[in-house]
DNA sequence: TTGAAAGCGGTACCAC
DNA sequence: GTGGTACCGCTTTCAA
């Protein structure tokens, strides 16, 4: 019906479809026979106006298919009723998951949301900064990938709308942030591998590095990485366990050399008898490599995986696993950017929410002691 | 520095921070001591100004930190660089693929994205489009969660705004599409069980209904569900089959009693032998519920699932899947809207790109023939 | 309660 | 090559 309305209208304008021409309040107002003025009250319901004169404008509305332009009303508002949102990678289930705690927080709260991937890259992820600020919109989630470079999310701050870091944290920036409790998930996986009589653990992670071998924290750009192999290495270091940075490996990414850089791992004399994987491609990977070595999960190694993806209760065995708040992560982030968005004033807070593991089948004592 | 810049400008302004306004075209240019419109030309860079008069606004410009409003732009241009995106469920990998396929095409061409959720619910779609073209996208790329309501992608239309259809069309509509061959794979799927020997072979999805047992296509809202429905009864009228449907079963989804439903199915005295899952967040509820019901695969039940998703080749025993192009679905759908932004001209297409089956291990013969 | 008009921050067309 | 200015579609004073 209001598809007729429109296509009337357009015919009646000397018989050509004007299809381009989108219905202005203006319009509205000529046919309602009020001032713009007017329309534009009842049509963005703010101030008063008398019901009979609403009628009729709403009736022209209708009539003539009127959709707000929401460009133009931000334009003058100065808000947009939107938050940008920036992951490192939308295909990874983790960011899903988080995005739609963003998204069902932004929604009941009658925000939209603005998804940019930046794909694990800073360069990206700036553009991203710069072309979400310029939309205008009323604040930003970021889930930075590096946390050594912030001048983007620093202009971000002087740009003066408020900044929300996800799953991550940087250096040298006051800001909010909601994140996990990495370190303290990696101390007690290390933990219980220990307690189960590992002493040659390794920690595998998927963030990029030039050389897969660890070298030292330089390497390093995340803070969920930096955190996790310090919680690894303090509990390793508590145990009286030599040099446990050896067995770290890095750059076991979805494209990439992993399953090679796993099996050299597996390989050497003094192979690992454990694995702790960044998170669950990581530990597909560590899956299909010990498959194709022969060895098996967990009389050869033991597993524990950071992540509770759905499928990781269904492989045999199933995985024992950091189960992370991702869903919360997104919410509760989205949730203090609202905060933020209505009253500014507060000062940033980071809150870290917990994580446990779940205890399935992957982890038993080494092979030989 | 771009930041100290910044800083300069508001203390030098009477002492006091004054963070809220944003550096305009005109502040550029009262700045560099050239009128609006030259200044507005270099920082937009169309037309052609003198190359000093141009490093004076550039200098001027990176003094003050001048960022542009895109809202602005937009709304002189008409167009805003952004494309919209309405998808079921970002929480899903087979959605979070695809928008990844999205996001590279439409970055690639220097568009941006919004994306929504529309939770597969019909209203949230709808109140999703609206939004969107609020904001005047260029173009839409919509997963439509019915195929029988398309009053609001027939506006879309109306408002000249190219749309695609992703993954799912609709009746009733001239559009262009880019979707998987269900029909055929769904057939190809059910010959290769038929050939194993089955011939009570149940199609399970999660697409929701009131009632999880199959009456009729009138349950069925979305095309693929449709497209498979019709491919998976075909082959089985062909093999002969006598009632096939009474073994679809519907409404196993994320959030529901899924794992009842399936139970029960595989608990009456005419069991199925061969599973379909429509997708592998159902796989997984199979799985789990055979495991509770001390089932085997491929034993006592052979199955088959839709999207191979990475982790499906892990489990015991690997799951053998429909392959689905994900991300090109994603990849084309986006190719497709970009020209036709470019060029309405030419008439919609749908696109049907094809599956394979992956075979691996959980199909064998049925227990007793 | 209603109307007229001044912006918001750009673009684009017009003279000069 | 540059400057002046009329828009884009809406919100928001300010008067009437």
């Amino acid at each position: 019906m209001t598809l007729i309305g429109i296509l009337l209208m357009c015919e009646s304008m000397a018989g050509k479809v004007i299809s381009k021409r989108l219905v202005t309040v203006s319009d509205v107002a000529r046919s309602a026979g009020v001032s713009k003025a007017t329309a534009a009250r009842v049509l963005g319901n703010y101030s008063t106006v008398s019901t009979e004169v609403k009628d009729k404008v709403l009736e022209a509305a209708k009539k003539l298919g009127y959709q707000p332009n929401e460009l133009a009303r931000s334009m003058t508002t100065g808000k947009s009723n939107t938050i940008g949102v920036i992951v490192g990678d939308i295909e990874n289930p983790y960011f899903g998951l988080a995005v739609r705690g963003i998204s069902d927080a932004a929604a009941s709260a009658g925000f939209d949301v603005v998804l940019s991937n930046s794909g694990e890259d800073l360069t990206r992820e700036k553009a991203a900064v710069r072309v979400l600020l310029g939309k205008r919109v009323d604040g930003l989630i970021v889930a930075p990938s590096s946390f050594k470079d912030v001048e983007h999310l620093h202009e971000v701050q002087q740009s003066g709308r408020p900044l929300v870091l996800l799953d991550r944290t940087v250096q040298g920036l006051s800001v909010d942030a909601v994140v996990a409790d990495d370190r303290q998930a990696a101390l007690t996986a290390t933990r219980t591998l220990i307690d189960a009589g590992h002493r040659r653990i390794a920690y595998i992670s998927a963030t990029v590095s030039d050389d897969p071998v660890y070298r030292g924290l330089h390497q390093i750009h995340l803070s969920t990485v930096m955190e996790r192999i310090e919680g690894v290495l303090e509990a390793s270091r508590a145990a009286g366990i030599e040099s446990p940075e050896q067995y770290i490996r890095l750059s076991v990414g979805r494209r990439g050399k992993g399953e090679a850089i796993i099996a050299d791992l597996l390989q050497g004399k003094q192979r690992p008898t454990a694995i702790i994987a960044s998170d669950n491609l990581v530990a597909l990977q560590v899956f299909k490599t010990l498959h194709q070595l022969g060895m098996n999960i967990p009389d050869d190694v033991s597993l524990i995986a950071f992540h509770d993806a759905d499928w990781t209760s269904v492989t045999s065995p199933p995985i024992t696993v950091v189960s992370q708040p991702v869903y919360e992560l997104g919410f509760e982030s989205a949730q203090v950017l609202l905060q933020r968005i209505t009253d500014p004033s507060e000062s940033p807070r980071c809150r870290v929410l917990s994580t446990h593991l779940i205890i399935r089948k992957s982890v038993a004592a080494p092979p030989y002691v």
